[in-house]
DNA sequence: GGCTACATGTAAGCGGTTACATGATTTA
DNA sequence: TAAATCATGTAACCGCTTACATGTAGCC
């Protein structure tokens, strides 16, 4: 966010679509991870970490060094906001919840058709495109090997499974069947990588014996 | 690159291999990157930042902002060397080989087996997991979009396919073997895409009914 | 009493993007 | 001669990670 804009245009904008449009407000994707996990329930930063490394791990995660910052930028904005609990004698807590506000912006990210990112980083892609440097043994052991990681991958996801039983019965949860759609996606993508891999050994083996 | 600690220890360590070990020179995955493309062959800058451009696009990038620093301190290292070379009358460009200290770091990196990273961060499956709170109809219409999408790239991928033809017979061109098992990952990851967008909308159709 | 989990923050640094800045060469 | 491409750099900023820093609560 730009405070030197936001102090100056800030209270001139009259409504939030404004404020965004204007670019006055400059949301990142964490800022929108965090409404969503506020729009099912009201949680601590604490709470949004373990979410981050839970629920959310498949696709999503920042430490508590990034959430607690942003919650104080949202706070500002007026996007959530938090009321003290006390547990046990002294210890205080920040219980954060989503406003009218914070869910308008939620509901206006998900109503967006977002481009797909023109590139996605792959290092061991790279490693395999530059291997000629390597002799044809290594550049099996090193698919063999990276086989062997999704495949650990997938078998835990895998046993994640029953959590998804009464989804097409009734009564028809929307949370979790989108926890199901995502879910899905996480196995299909490793099972996609497994694949590759195992066509690329056949491949190179092929080659070795042709040579 | 800790500089700091480069001036007290740099001269103490007499091989690349305690260099590395002793964590002296940090290496990311862009200056890789790097060598790769000029174990292949010698480039500028400028030759770079257009090979991240088209024949890494897919796995890999960099602006020319970040990759003229990156060489400064690969030459640095003497991981890279240049000499000038004159366009026209007057335009120096300087041109870049590996040295045998950098093709040595290139091929200890070849042999790491790299963990899979914790986190593939998706933001469209974020967008899906919190979809709840906009309606069953436009989250199909949000797959629908992102389907399109991905077919579109699959296309274009596929358009690519007959650069790969004399791949089995001889002369068995490793760099271009390479390329291929690549390129062969790229088109499996978008069918998988595709796949499970398509698993999504019928789900939810399937859904819809039911309601 | 000691350990683990709860709870909230800040600081330094890295990898990366966008924008700023400059100038020569080639091609239509 | 104008526009596109070639060619090399710097500065500001952003998202994120690692490390620093502090203290309470609950459990064995």
């Amino acid at each position: 966010m730009n405070c030197a804009i936001l102090t100056k245009e800030y209270f001139i904008a009259t409504n939030y679509e404004q404020i965004i449009r204007k670019g006055i407000i400059n949301m990142g994707t964490l800022q929108y991870a965090i409404l969503g996990l506020l729009s099912r329930k009201d949680m601590t930063g604490y709470d949004m970490s373990k979410e981050f490394e839970t629920t959310l791990s498949g696709f999503w995660n920042a430490k508590h060094s990034q959430i607690y910052p942003e919650l104080k930028t949202l706070t500002e904005q007026s996007l959530i906001e938090y009321h003290l609990e006390i547990s046990g004698t002294v210890l205080e807590k920040k219980v954060y919840s989503i406003t009218a506000a914070g869910r308008e912006q939620l509901t206006q990210w998900e109503n967006n058709f977002n481009k797909l990112k023109p590139i996605a980083k792959d290092e061991f892609r790279l490693q395999l495109f530059f291997s000629d440097c390597v002799s044809p043994e290594h550049r099996i052991e090193l698919l063999k090997n990276r086989l062997a990681q999704h495949e650990e991958r997938l078998q835990q996801l895998r046993e994640r499974k029953p959590e998804f039983q009464n989804l097409i019965a009734p009564p028809l949860d929307e949370e979790e069947f989108n926890d199901y759609l995502v879910y899905l996606g996480g196995i299909m993508r490793e099972e996609e990588k497994c694949d590759w891999l195992t066509k690329c050994i056949s491949l190179c083996e092929d080659r070795k014996k042709k040579n």
